[in-house]
Parts: C-alpha cells; sequence; structure tokens
DNA sequence: GTAATGACTTGACGATTGGTAAGCTACGAC
DNA sequence: GTCGTAGCTTACCAATCGTCAAGTCATTAC
C-alpha cells in the first residue's frame, strides 16, 4: 500500500520528471517549477531532496544515463554488422542520444559527469575491436580507435541531428521505415569497409602505419 | 572616423557578441545582460535594435549560420576524397558546427530557421552525388541520400560530439593531429567505400535497389 | 538656422528564477 | 505510549529574467 511519505518513491518520481525534462529543454531551459509541476511536487521538496538544479541533474545522470557497469553487452558479432548493429542500439535509446546532444552542445572543456566509468567503457570496446584486427577479422589499415569512432558517428549522427537527417532524406530519424533502409545501408557500409579481402590486404600492405595517435593534446 | 552614433556598427557589435555567446551557451543558456556585457551596450539598447531576444537570435542566425546562398562551393573533386573534403570544411567552421548542436537538441519538431535555403543547399549536394552515380564515380548500389548523410556524420560528428572523441582516441577534436589523422582515416574509407569496382558492380547488381525512401513520415 | 528622425540612456516593471528558514507531521524505534 | 528523525509544507528571499515607457541628444534633411 502507498505510504503517505515515501522518499523513495517521491526520490524516483522527482528523477523521472527531470530526466523527462533535461533531455527535451537542456538544463537550462527546465525549471525547478517545471520539474516540480511534472512530478507533482513542491519544487521545495525537490531543493529538498537534491540540494540544488545541479546536484538533481547529476543525479538525474548517474540514475537514468550512466552506462550500466556491471553487464558488460559486449557482444561483438559479425564485424561487417558492427555498423548496423550499434544503430539498431542507439535507435532504441533515443533519450540518451538527446542527452549526449545537450552535453556535446554545452560542454566545451568542462569534466564530464561519470568520466571513469565512461571511458572504461569506451576503452573495453575499442580493446575488442583490435583484437578482432588481430585476428584479422577487421582491416589492419585502419586505426581501431577511428573504426570506432566512424562506428559513433554513422549509429549517432542521423538520430542526434534530426533536422539534418530530415532535409537529406526527407523522413525523420525516428521514423520506422528510415531506420529500416539506414540500417540495411550500414550493413553494406559494414561490408565495404570491414570485409577482409586478401588482394587489398597485400595492395594496402605498403601503407600500414603503426604510429598511434598521441595520448593529449 | 567614429560617428558617436552609428546604428549599423552598434547593430554589428551586438550580433557579434551575440552569435559568441549564443554558440558557447545556447539560447536558454545566455541572458540578454551578458549579450550587452560582452557587446558594451545596455540591454535595453539590444530591445530597440532587435525586438526582442527571439528577433536577435533570428538575425544572428540569418546573419552568421545561414550557408551563402549565392556562391554554391559544389566543388565536387575525387569520389573518395568526398569525406575527407567534408571533414577539413567542417573543422574550419566549429562555430557552425554548434550552433547546429544547440539546434539539434532543442529543435525536436520545431520549423528551422531558414529552412528553404538550407533545403535547396542540401538538395544540390545530393543531386550532384546522383550524377556521381550515374557517370559511375559513384557505387550504384548505395542510396545518395544515405550517402550524403553517411558524409555529414564523418565529417561532423568527431566535431559536435567532441567529449567523445576525446573519449575515444585521447585527443582533442580540435587538435590539429588528430584533425590530420582523422582526415587520413577519411580518405581510406572512402576509397574502400566509394572506389569503382567492376568486380563488386557486378556481384552485387542484384541487390540494385531503386525503391526510393518515401518522402514523410 | 530648425524640425524631425532615430540612436541611445535611464529607470523602472511584473514575473520567474534558484535557494533559504522555520515549522508541521507522519513514521519507525523503543 | 512518546520521542527523534526525516519527509514535507508554507512563507519568504534577493537576484535576474525579458520588456516597456519616457526622455536625452546627435544626426540629417530642409
Amino acid at each position: 500500500m502507498g505510504k503517505l511519505r515515501d522518499s523513495e518513491r517521491t526520490r524516483k518520481r522527482i528523477t523521472d520528471a527531470a530526466a523527462h525534462e533535461f533531455v527535451r529543454r537542456g538544463f537550462d531551459g527546465v525549471s525547478l517549477g517545471d520539474i516540480a509541476r511534472r512530478a507533482r511536487v513542491s519544487k521545495q521538496l525537490i531543493l529538498h531532496h537534491f540540494r540544488s538544479k545541479e546536484g538533481l541533474f547529476k543525479e538525474v545522470h548517474e540514475l537514468k544515463f550512466r552506462p550500466p557497469s556491471e553487464l558488460p553487452e559486449m557482444v561483438i558479432g559479425n564485424p561487417t554488422e558492427l555498423l548496423a548493429d550499434r544503430f539498431k542500439m542507439r535507435a532504441g535509446d533515443a533519450d540518451y542520444i538527446r542527452f549526449l546532444t545537450w552535453e556535446a552542445a554545452s560542454g566545451r572543456g568542462k569534466i564530464l559527469p561519470g568520466h571513469d566509468a565512461r571511458q572504461r567503457r569506451i576503452s573495453e570496446y575499442g580493446l575488442a575491436l583490435r583484437l578482432m584486427q588481430a585476428e584479422g577479422k577487421l582491416p589492419r589499415d585502419l586505426d581501431y580507435r577511428f573504426i570506432q569512432l566512424a562506428i559513433l558517428a554513422l549509429a549517432t549522427y542521423p538520430i542526434a541531428f534530426g533536422q539534418i537527417t530530415r532535409l537529406v532524406t526527407g523522413r525523420a530519424a525516428m521514423n520506422k521505415g528510415f531506420q529500416r533502409d539506414w540500417h540495411k545501408f550500414l550493413k553494406r557500409v559494414g561490408q565495404k569497409l570491414f570485409k577482409y579481402r586478401l588482394s587489398e590486404c597485400r595492395a594496402q600492405a605498403h601503407i600500414l602505419h603503426d604510429r598511434r595517435p598521441a595520448q593529449e593534446t
């Protein structure tokens, strides 16, 4: 039964509402009053549970938008489907992408919330790619970090920059038809990019570069 | 010599300051006071010249971030360098990308400022790509609109999502070394993707799809 | 000259912002 | 029971938000 006072429940009500608002209008675009209204709670109660608007924001990030550091989800299947798979994941998590987009727009040089966990997660994925290269499942003439960045770019951009996707393709990024077609497109791109071809391997052996990008600016 | 009252000059001062602030902190993150301080002008004077904050924003978009509809810049050279060339352009226009990122984050479904000019510009580029397909300079098994979107994705994403680029590559998107390496990477990707190979052409002829994406959601 | 225009200043406006202080009251431990 | 803790409310706050109104003054057309 519902207790009249249940801090956990109200905290969840607040963070849910906050996540919804932050994703849609960004930190500066949302007022505590907006969140309070949506959570059906007084704004002072928000301040009571989370010390400030900033505190609420950090908590929301922690709860809703930090990658679950436990389950690794590192199931990497066929290398030619890396792109398409990643896009399918991204398409199912539009809110997260929106969050990342706000972060990208507003965060010039600021320290990232949850930096360490994210760094770890990303490095793991990069490591998996490097392993595939070592096994000959991915071309070796491409830096695995850049492959990773390219995967994220192709999987994320159409959803993040929905206005561009609409201008270019005439369809919304959330349109099911578009997502199906883009998925197919990425599969084909993945084949062209990542299929292991012995002939190419030999032909491009001379441009194999082992110079790895420096670690810092 | 400087006249004491020169509307054109002060308007420029204001729009310059506004562009700077809007790009860095977004519409909601900036107050008229901020802009006024940077332009060294009273905020009431801003309202005098542009009717409102909204009006100022639209004017700034018009002046600073609308593609110059005159010069076409449609110089498309070697198809395998489409990606790399586009990235070089983007890298030189970081402010514009930042502007696009704010737009992407905040503009869910809103009508775009300067929609028509942008639509025209983008369609022209798409047309150029289709022409290259017809001439056999680009693979025909990829929809030219998706090629266009992929080009924009790979050219824009690393700069727009600077925080991700840093996590993945360890370098800032504005780092010259990164830009050089990413440019080289895109050149190689362009070769793998867009080089015309007769053998593939024959092999993949059966999946040639003429079903074009529908025009609307 | 002088009058009109419009660039610019001053001073305030009501609303809303994030945040504080103090008190009330439901709950759980005992 | 009753008592302390903590969830929650009420009543404020100073600051800042975008905007308006009225006036000053430089410039220009005549």
